[in-house]
RNA sequence: GCGCCCGUAGCUCAAUGGAUAGAGCAUCUGACUACGGAUCAGAAGGUUACAGGUUCAAGUCCUGUCGGGCGCACCA
């Protein structure tokens, strides 16, 4: 796999050492483990360091320190690749490799440029990655914001390490929830009309329903004339329906969201799709009738109890037509689902992974990705939401206050197990406090170098046109070693559906790129100012230690060296559906 | 009562089973007449809730206890 090129180099060097040891006798160990190399904590160990010694320990049954040393004796180009080789206390093997090697990085970046850090982990395995889905009787609120930064990120991260990735949106539109809304739209628009009916016990009391409410009486209080209230209600149902998903998708695309796929929950009850599945179900044993209600035999799955479909009064369940969304999935082909979901559903999964096995695929197939609760918070104090009285802040709101890139940063900045605090003062703060803009500032900051450098007319060489030898400071290695572990935090972020580790990954990559640039100049300087200093006699050379040295050579390499960065910066920030602006 | 998630620095949170547990904020002390100060350097801050266990190695895995959140519908 394309973990990057220095990695590769080091893995196959070990595992040549590994089989050569072995061929001689020297180990005798069946499989290998996986050979991960770390990037230690400390300089002193090294840029890599490999655990195979001490993984080997009960299989060969020796020390691990002998495991170590008998790797070292069969490293065939050990002259070529490492500047030193170590054994740490338990067996760790720590490796510090030519400068040479890690120059290379630059070129590689170079040359894949955008799809720097791709791979192919998928085999083009097709996924279905199902997010939001918000039912369509309101607008988004900060907690579907959260379930959207996500599922687009899990989405992108998929597709960039080689799945076949289409993202979905399900459209609860049919059922209790949409006549709700029919009656709470119609209710408002006979008040409005002065022909007061009772609202709905349970119905939508936000402001945005009587906005609904107007717009019917504006666009269609003629066509309504005459007509029963049930059909009036009817007509209330459908158009808050499609006025409501328009605003949905409206929000979704003002936050950078678009679904490849919208599928709509009322397609599979007119389809006769939501019945044909439980026929099905019947059929094979799955499904049972019991006092006037039918039963999804879930409990044979794993499911604490069996789970029902349709109810007493002939009503299907919203599981009905899950079962049958979920089996459509599966129809179509995926091999693998995922669902992002609020995390107040986690006592659903059982229930849903018992679905995918009852249609013969290991429970796995369903993956569920689930969204804790966002706190929201305005300069520390809490604000509080209620949905059922339609106080809530909308995720309209809080992309108008903060901006999406912000909001993405802020969703995607924590595990999405872990309750988020979001507080809407910090979050627009242009300030060190604002993770968002500090990683966007390291961009523009590397973009601002081009501006500066055309200016004045200094060349910025590609990295393959640079002599990169000169790169060996080890401020300049510590930046390249970072941009070489990019490839496997995007491959284990996908992996581990975990889009956190992107965001701290690009906030480490930016403090190093920030640190570099107070402490290392990249440019030279506009004028020979640097050697001189202020004094009442005016401009003085300066005497004692000496400004670093800033030949032609080293801007060049250093600007090799921020291309990469760039590069990487932008790639990160891509894949979490983040912009990367070249001015701020 | 049962189930799932969480418990790490004053606060918000990181840490594929790896070495001396790390960032940001807040606090204190400092740094541009040069490439963007939306930045940087330094200090201080910890019995990883608690008790056992598993192993070369545990914040991480297992068991139990305590605390918090969320679920336990013929709602969605």
């Amino acid at each position: 796999m394309s973990s990057g090129v220095v990695q590769e180099k080091v893995t196959s060097a070990l595992l040549g050492a590994l089989n050569g040891a072995k061929q001689k006798g020297q180990l005798k160990t069946e499989a290998w483990p996986e050979l991960s190399l770390d990037a230690p904590k400390r300089p002193e160990w090294g840029d890599l360091a490999s655990t195979v010694a001490m993984s080997l320990a009960a299989s060969e049954q020796r020390a691990p320190h002998d495991i170590a040393q008998i790797i070292i004796d069969n490293l065939a180009q050990r002259e070529q690749l490492f500047d030193r080789v170590e054994i740490a206390r338990p067996g760790f093997l720590n490796l510090t490799l030519k400068p040479s090697i890690w120059q290379e990085v630059l070129r590689e970046i170079e040359m894949q440029g955008s799809t720097y850090g791709r791979a192919e982990l998928g085999e083009s395995r097709r996924v279905l990655v199902e997010y939001v889905s918000a039912n369509p009787t309101g607008p988004l609120h900060v907690g579907h914001g959260r379930g959207a930064a996500v599922g687009q990120a899990v989405a992108n991260m998929l597709k960039a390490v080689g799945y076949d990735v289409v993202s979905e949106y399900y459209i609860n539109d049919a059922g209790r929830q949409m006549k709700l809304l029919g009656s709470s739209v119609y209710a408002r628009y006979e008040a409005l009309s002065n022909r007061p009916v009772e609202f709905p016990t349970e119905g939508y009391h936000g402001a945005y329903i009587t906005a609904v409410a107007e717009h019917v009486k504006q666009q269609l209080e003629p066509e309504l004339a005459g007509r029963t209230a049930a059909e009036v209600e009817e007509r209330c149902r459908t158009f808050a329906y499609q006025e409501l998903l328009g605003l949905i998708r409206e929000d979704l695309k003002y936050f950078g969201i678009e679904f490849e796929s919208w599928f709509s929950e009322a397609s599979l009850v007119d389809s006769g799709a939501v019945q044909r599945v439980l026929n099905e179900l019947k059929s094979q044993q799955f499904l049972f009738e019991e006092e006037g209600a039918w039963w999804f035999r879930s409990s044979a799955f794993g499911d604490e109890k069996d789970r029902v479909v349709r109810k007493q009064d002939g009503e299907y369940t919203y599981l009905a037509s899950d079962i049958a969304y979920h089996q459509d999935k599966l129809r179509r082909g995926y091999d693998l689902l995922i669902d992002v979901w609020g995390a107040d559903h986690h006592g659903y999964i059982p229930r849903m992974q018992a679905v995918v096995q009852a249609y013969g695929h290991p429970k796995d197939r369903l993956q569920v990705v689930l969204v804790q609760m966002v706190n929201l918070l305005r300069g520390g104090k809490k604000v509080e939401m209620s949905k059922r009285a339609g106080e809530f802040i909308t995720m309209r709101e809080v992309i108008d206050e903060v901006g999406a890139d912000a909001a993405k940063f802020f969703f995607l900045m924590r595990d999405s197990n872990s309750h988020l605090d979001f507080d809407l003062e910090l979050a627009k703060q242009r300030s060190s406090d604002n993770p968002v803009y500090y990683v966007q500032y390291a961009h523009a900051r590397i973009a601002s170098l081009w501006r500066v450098a055309a200016a004045r007319g200094i060349a910025c060489p590609l990295p393959s046109e640079t002599d990169l030898t000169v790169l060996t400071d080890p401020d300049e290695l510590g930046l390249i070693r970072k941009l070489s572990a990019y490839p496997s935090v995007l491959q284990g972020s996908a992996l581990a559906y975990e889009p956190h580790r992107m965001t701290y990954y690009l906030q480490q990559l930016a403090g190093l790129l920030h640190t570099f640039y107070n402490k290392h100049r990249i440019l030279p300087p506009a004028a020979d100012r640097d050697l001189l200093a202020v004094t009442p006699e005016g401009l003085v050379p300066v005497e004692g230690v000496p400004k670093e040295v800033l030949v032609p050579e080293r801007t060049a390499a250093r600007l090799a060296l921020m291309r990469g960065i760039q590069q990487v910066l932008k790639n990160g920030l891509g894949v979490l559906g983040v912009s990367a602006p070249d001015q701020m």
